[in-house]
DNA sequence: CCGTGTGATTGGAACGATCCAAAGGTAACC
DNA sequence: GGTTACCTTTGGATCGTTCCAATCACACGG
């Protein structure tokens, strides 16, 4: 149980009521807009409404009509840009719709995320837009939630055996045709030994970007030298230390795939630490497109993916199902785009 | 009156009681950790709520115990970096204190943001954190939040006249201040026509930032010829845009103040287009720090912030309003930092 | 004059929790 | 045995809204 603060008095349906000598449920109607209250009882009750200055108790009203005007958006790290713009388009969506945003972070930690879940869920949110923490497992993800609320998974797969009785929704990129792209494109360049850098195998997003580079060396014909595999955690710090493992095996690769532009930067960092200048020297393509991408230097060849419009489909995807609880469940994979910069040139 | 949506059956208190032969009291009770109940009772109780999975409806209990468990975020721009870290702050001091986060966006838009301040305070949020919108005025949110409800003004004043009987608490950043040191930085390493570049003179952290730096030139005796004030809005596009005005004028300025590090990223791009080198061949310093100002080429010499923290602060003023309803308002005026980088070298 | 239809209004019971005063049970003491 | 005290439990009212069936006022047709 948690603390909580006491509100002041405020106005209810039974002061408007005593205020104009109607009834409670007249009151009510009026607020409602109902077609049934008389059109001068009506221009006394609103008018009685602005002078005390009443506002409405949804919360009352959602307990006796047992329905929820929210939905809870649980992110695993709002302060990445990317999910910054993936959450405005969430609550873009979710306001044009008459629902209030519940916003929970749970910082890449599923211990975290556990709590956050189990804190929302009290607030009887409608449903619940989830991008699931690192190593997030889907059993913990139910016992959570319960079988009954609907959900929309963003970005990456839950950890464990997927509960089939609760139908959840899903949003994926397209990750492996993404880093498919990337990798053909650094192999048009003229580039044969790539690496693939950054991300960890062990979530979701990890293996299908891996996947896609896999893909395109093997169908390139292409061998892949196992220290051209360096995983780092998704953050451009990390990424800066773990760079330099790349270099320490023969053949050196003359070009890397990147997890995300937040690791591609990170290498970006590195390289020039030592001695190399990104693109010329050595090619790097990213993947999300954050706005930092088109002003590093030089420019990152990227996978865009438009988050404020993938945002806004996971709203659409949420609010489709609460029209419809019993639909089964769809997975949505979205589309992504090569944008060619100047960090993938040709070899030299 | 906005669409809402059924939820399904809940388990309620009255199941659990009748699930093992005691009163809804009792649950109660057990569910708040009373000391008064029998040790077995509770463990029957605890089984029991286990059993049938039991979620505790917050709600309900704020009704009955007229109170709150939600704090409203009104942000201007949540896309924004720097909002987005300050949001993740706020999230994480106010969910340790046992508040869940309501979110708004209201892209820069008074009006919207009088939309989203309607649709939030009926969900009887105990306190609200707002970050206003260019152009948002006192009047326009005191009506819509009535004036009783505790409120935290992040970054910006509200225009109009501030209503002295609602005592609004403020966390501002030390704008002056901060454009004086990047100001006083650029004069010290030679230059003497510095700009002051981006931003609108309508917002009060434009106004702000305006003055340090005017107040930095001045005690330098250093002449402001007026092209040298070129106003923008506060994103990279339209400040790359507005850019060239500045090189309109004779004399040309050899540096500039920038309102944040946004614009000094679009200004970069503009110089990069007049074939300028930014650091070498113009100076130039932004405000904020976001994490693409230490990426950028050259990195941004600029005024840090820690938004995160603010977030934090800002989630205290409010639990402290909370807490002591009757105290006076109280003022943050919260610290910045330089950051001198390589965007701010000497004039050649 | 009565029955009936229509339009407008209303009292009271919910929703799921908490609060409060009261009561039941047991043990201890005089 | 009766009084007191303590520990535990409980019924019913309540928070602010919506729902529902019932009621009321009034006009109309036969």
């Amino acid at each position: 149980m948690e603390s909580q603060t006491p509100v002041g008095r405020k106005i209810t349906l039974n002061d408007i009521a005593a205020g104009c000598g109607v009834s409670r449920a007249t009151v009510s109607l009026v607020l409602r807009g109902s077609p049934l209250v008389n059109k001068q009882t009506r221009a006394r009750v609103e008018e009685e409404l602005r002078r005390q200055g009443y506002v409405y108790n949804r919360a009352a009203a959602n307990l006796r009509r047992r329905t929820s005007s929210s939905v809870a958006l649980v992110l695993n790290e709002l302060a990445n840009p990317f999910f910054a713009e993936f959450a405005s388009g969430v609550d873009e969506a979710l306001g044009e719709a008459g629902f209030v945003t519940l916003l929970g972070n749970t910082g890449e930690s599923a211990a975290r995320e556990q709590a956050v879940l189990g804190s929302l869920i009290e607030h009887g949110p409608a449903g619940i837009i989830l991008a699931p923490a690192e190593g997030s497992e889907a059993h913990d993800v139910l016992a959570a939630v319960g079988p009954h609320t609907p959900m929309v998974l963003f970005n990456r797969e839950l950890g464990g055996a997927q509960p089939e009785f609760a139908h959840w929704d899903r949003l994926m990129l397209d990750n492996q045709r993404g880093t498919r792209l990337a990798t053909e494109h650094l192999i048009a360049q003229g580039h044969k030994r790539i690496a693939f850098f950054g991300g960890a195998d062990d979530a979701s997003s990890g293996r299908d970007r891996y996947a896609g580079y896999a893909q395109a060396m093997q169908a390139a014909g292409l061998a892949i030298a196992p220290h051209w595999r360096v995983e780092s955690k998704p953050s451009r710090m990390d990424a800066a230390r773990a760079a330099h493992a790349l270099f320490n095996g023969d053949p050196a690769p003359t070009a890397a795939v990147c997890y995300n532009d937040a690791v591609a930067l990170g290498l970006m960092l590195a390289l020039h630490q030592r001695g190399l200048r990104p693109g010329s020297d050595f090619a790097l393509t990213g993947f999300d497109d954050i706005a930092e991408a088109a002003m590093s230097t030089p420019p990152l060849t990227t996978l865009s993916t438009a988050p404020r419009t993938l945002g806004r489909q996971a709203a659409e995807l949420l609010l489709a199902r609460l029209r419809e609880p019993q639909a089964s469940a769809r997975t949505i994979i979205a589309p992504v785009e090569l944008v060619v910069r100047e960090s993938s040139r040709p070899p030299h």
